[in-house]
DNA sequence: AGACAACTGTGACTTATGTCATAGTTGAAC
DNA sequence: GTTCAACTATGACATAAGTCACAGTTGTCT
């Protein structure tokens, strides 16, 4: 963890919507902060002090049950805030998301005085805060239909189709992972994808899956 | 529908974290509608004009699934904003969320093109809409966690403890309607209803049941 | 009172998913 | 190249939930 700052260019680079006196502001107030694969970004429940822009690496986002399982929502990807991470500032709430980065992950950290300001003042701020919320809702919205409406095959599919969006077409994961992000069971994860390859959707291999296109 | 609109007085009634220079702004701006009982009051997918308050009633928010199947998310009650409505400007979604007043209900609209104006220039306005995205994505995630982890009888339990503290300890849904909302079967519902009434929890009536608050 | 539609109850069966047991496969480390 | 842990495959069975069939109940209308 170190605690360099960003330049107002390499911001706007990141976050090209960004006027350049709101990124001159970020430059100043902003901390920069490295995580390693593997650590804990947030985690809700959590007293937040400041408000997390991932511009490099990557973080999963998942729900935490009452048992320790586990259920994947999304990625943070470079240009992309924590929703979470400007939701909750003050409650101190026992519901529990759970942010990992899944690679070396660097992000800009801006404390949560500066919100305000940051939203009365900058217009490009506004609309940055809008649209993440947008999109994060909308997310949220497709993940209800899927686990509301859809059988593990089509919910399967969908994952797959997700990660290899976000991640390439070569999927690095085992089935145990899979089973774990859609709270479901090894077993079935192999029988459904042994269904795919059959169909021709996938090849299987160890420790990854090649996505088809399909 | 009538177009008439609401004094400043009776905004902060609604809304008393407003304060009065944004109540007699919105009171300017805002046009009052009124919904029947089981009139839509929005629609995803549809391009939205206006943000919508509620200031009486109450309007039910459910995902509509591809073939039509409906999945219940929350209730919209007087001092409630319907968070979608203040998201869902420009962008032409086929995501659809289907909003459904159940009961008599007075709104106060808002058009879209003074978003900005009210954002930036009354930090009121600004809290509530802040305030409005943290509660719905709360509750969202409330949904996502009864969906992906819990069985059928949770999730039912949950459900009526739910609309036992909206709407009052006696629920007036019959089974068919309980299972629309939770995307199920009538026979599950009603074999499920039946072991929680043995079990005490509750009192199963023609047309509705008695929740016992346990 | 009689009739009817809507609601509720329940057994029998099917399907999707989860669990258990066990065996085969593969890549990495030594 | 041997060994071992992790990964994958698969049959057998268990459980939750959905479906079908049909019967019983209740409120409402006339």
């Amino acid at each position: 963890m170190n605690t360099t700052s960003f330049t107002p260019a390499e911001i706007i680079q990141y976050f090209p919507q960004f006027d350049l006196d709101l990124a001159e502001f970020l430059s100043q107030i902003g901390e920069s902060r490295t995580f390693d694969d593997g650590d804990i970004v947030m985690k809700t429940g959590q007293f937040f002090k400041s408000a997390v822009l991932i511009v490099k690496g990557r973080v999963k986002l998942y729900r935490e049950g009452d048992d320790g399982e586990e259920f994947f929502m999304y990625y943070l990807e470079p240009g992309n805030a924590c929703a979470l991470s400007m939701i909750c500032t003050a409650r101190n709430q026992s519901s529990s998301v759970m942010a990992v980065a899944i690679e070396e992950t660097e992000a800009i950290l801006i404390p949560i005085q500066y919100m305000d300001r940051l939203m009365t003042n900058y217009k490009s701020w506004y609309y940055f805060v809008i649209e993440t919320y947008r999109n994060r809702f909308e997310e949220l919205l497709s993940v209800i239909d899927n686990i509301a409406f859809k059988n593990m095959d089509e919910r399967l599919e969908w994952y797959l189709k997700r990660q290899s969006q976000k991640l390439g077409t070569t999927i690095h994961l085992t089935h145990q992972q899979i089973a774990n992000d859609l709270n479901s069971s090894r077993e079935v994860i192999s029988r459904l994808l042994k269904k795919m390859e059959q169909d021709g959707q996938i090849d299987l291999h160890r420790n990854h899956i090649s996505w088809k296109g399909i």
